[in-house]
DNA sequence: TATAATAATAGTAACGATTATCATTATTGA
DNA sequence: TCAATAATGATAATCGTTACTATTATTATA
């Protein structure tokens, strides 16, 4: 059978900081700003229960150009912004074409579950300061 | 003024390997691949040059969920599909929405280069394996 | 064609993000 | 309260990628 799931303070932490932000931060992040609340936690656990909560599709993890890996609490279908030059990740707030997966179906046969979309450039703070 | 760039054939070959294959592979597989015509070929020359080749553009470099980055030698805007299974990675021949790209930038005011989209799911071969 | 200048390579060490290990602690059901 | 066991914290290990450096290959010039 199925390995029964805890809780965990550090999870619940983990899940609620995530869904209070909109910054997409990584697991470093998380850690460093969870870190006065809980002065044990290690780096691992975060990894571990973020790993665990993108399973149970409470999370979702961005994968664009760059180190690490970013993650969401947002688990709705929307796009994200990449900038090239400060490295953060926004929010892109326009209508996602879910129709694409459809497409992308039939060209190739596949089974779609989601699709990902990252768009690269230059962010409005970076215009600003250039 | 700039470093004057020098031919290579560990860097002809790579492109060349890349451009006559639709695998997307990653800096091992092409090492591996290249090996036989270059036997003291070093690894840390395939991600010198895979990183050249993307700063001039020749090459593009897929970043999705999965450890390692691809790569793919067509820099024309296409779509690619991430198996979640099998982890393989194939082009997705549909018609890229660029206006979204300017949909994103009237949303949030960033300068938008380009964007990649990523599919997933399960390729045709592991769904007839299923 | 030989030579000098220097970019690129091969080999290897170093690095950083992530994962694994394991003794200890926290959670949960009885 | 207690027993069972999942989760943690601390740390080691892994793996993809980058950096370093002596040697080799390329290229322009004489």
């Amino acid at each position: 059978m199925a390995t029964a799931i805890k809780h965990s303070r550090q999870r619940d932490a983990i899940l609620t900081m995530l869904r209070s932000r909109y910054d997409h931060p990584t697991a470093e992040q998380l850690y460093t700003d969870l870190k006065p609340d809980f002065p044990k936690l290690s780096l691992g656990t975060v990894y571990r229960n973020l790993s665990l909560l993108a399973d149970m599709g409470e999370v979702i993890k961005i994968s664009s150009t760059g180190t690490s890996e970013r993650y969401d609490g947002n688990v709705g279908a929307h796009y994200h912004f990449s900038c090239e030059e400060c490295g953060c990740v926004d929010d892109v707030p326009i209508p996602v074409e879910l129709k694409l997966e459809e497409a992308a179906h039939k060209a190739i046969g596949a089974k779609v579950n989601k699709h990902s979309t990252v768009f690269y450039g230059i962010c409005k703070n970076c215009l600003k300061n250039a």
